[in-house]
DNA sequence: CAGCTATTGATATGTTATAACATTCTGTTT
DNA sequence: AAACAGAATGTTATAACATATCAATAGCTG
């Protein structure tokens, strides 16, 4: 599998260009549109293992001449997001590309502080503790938000 | 106990009360200044099983007339975050008192989209699936965001 | 082609958060 | 008590993140 988490990637220029085929499938398959300026965003996103910032991605949307204006970003992030083609941050108040687009799948983050790469990986949190809670509650869980935040191996290897 | 998880409190002046005076007590075996615009800070929190944003608690205060400019709120809120006493809710981008001062806990949310009440319970994420991803790549986790949306008992029903 | 909807462009504004520096308060040393 | 140091607060300004609104354009449908 090419994208297993981890905090390095064999072969990034692979890795984006599978996860940009899977978008364009994933795409034509539910007649989404995946415009310029939306595949423009999403190969910025790509670029890194990193999360952006809207008015981040929105630069590079205006180095390439496609929108200088804060809307043209919010929305390109907006379709994605709601394609699940790339995922938002929340603690960090920025975006990342999915890994594993199309695959239905609840995300959860490891955050490194010290070089900001973001992975991705999975949580059965419904099945586990926290989703106990809320069904012993009565609580109807529709959108969950996991995200954890430390130091990488590399990181952690250069402060010791 | 008077904090159970749940989207309804038996009794929430006790309910207030109760967290306060373990509050006072908190700062107070630790040597921290709970100081009038802090204790106020907090007790503008307690005052509901909701998260207030800043700007939120800021207009609260200044009805106090204990500060009007940002960072008197931001600075309150700092403090009570740091000292356990609060929490922020990522998703929401505002802040809730901790139903459980003291206690050294990772905690995880339960908020309702329909009536915007955030229950809070604990997580043992660290011992779960995301912990062991972490440990597998290396990762220290320092820190975790654990927040579910969707819609509570009550308003499951009404909009049933 | 006429009409409809989705998308983009453009302007303005709203919301959340922090930097920077001055002032006041609190406890400690002399 | 006066001097001092550090913590907390007051104040101004600005940075960073996000949305409302309306006009223009592209792509599809009958
Ligand atoms: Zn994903
Ligand atoms: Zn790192
Ligand atoms: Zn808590
Ligand atoms: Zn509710």
């Amino acid at each position: 599998m090419p994208h297993t988490i981890g905090f390095q990637c064999a072969d990034h220029s692979r890795c984006k260009t599978t996860s940009l085929a899977q978008a364009e499938a994933h795409c034509a398959s539910r007649g989404l549109r995946l415009t310029p300026v939306r595949r423009r965003t999403l190969e910025i996103l790509l670029a890194e293992h990193r999360a952006l910032g809207a008015y981040d991605v929105l630069a590079h949307l205006a180095d390439a001449g496609m929108g200088s204006q804060p809307p043209v970003a919010y929305r390109a992030l907006d379709f994605l997001v709601k394609a699940g083609l790339a995922h938002k941050i929340e603690a960090l108040n920025a975006y990342t590309a999915c890994m594993h687009p199309g695959h239905d799948h609840t995300p959860a983050f490891l955050i490194c502080r010290g070089c900001q790469t973001v992975a991705e990986t999975d949580t059965t949190l419904a099945n586990g503790r926290l989703g106990a809670a809320a069904r012993g509650a009565g609580f109807v869980i529709e959108h969950t938000v996991v995200e954890a935040t430390g130091l990488c191996p590399a990181c952690t290897e250069e402060r010791a």
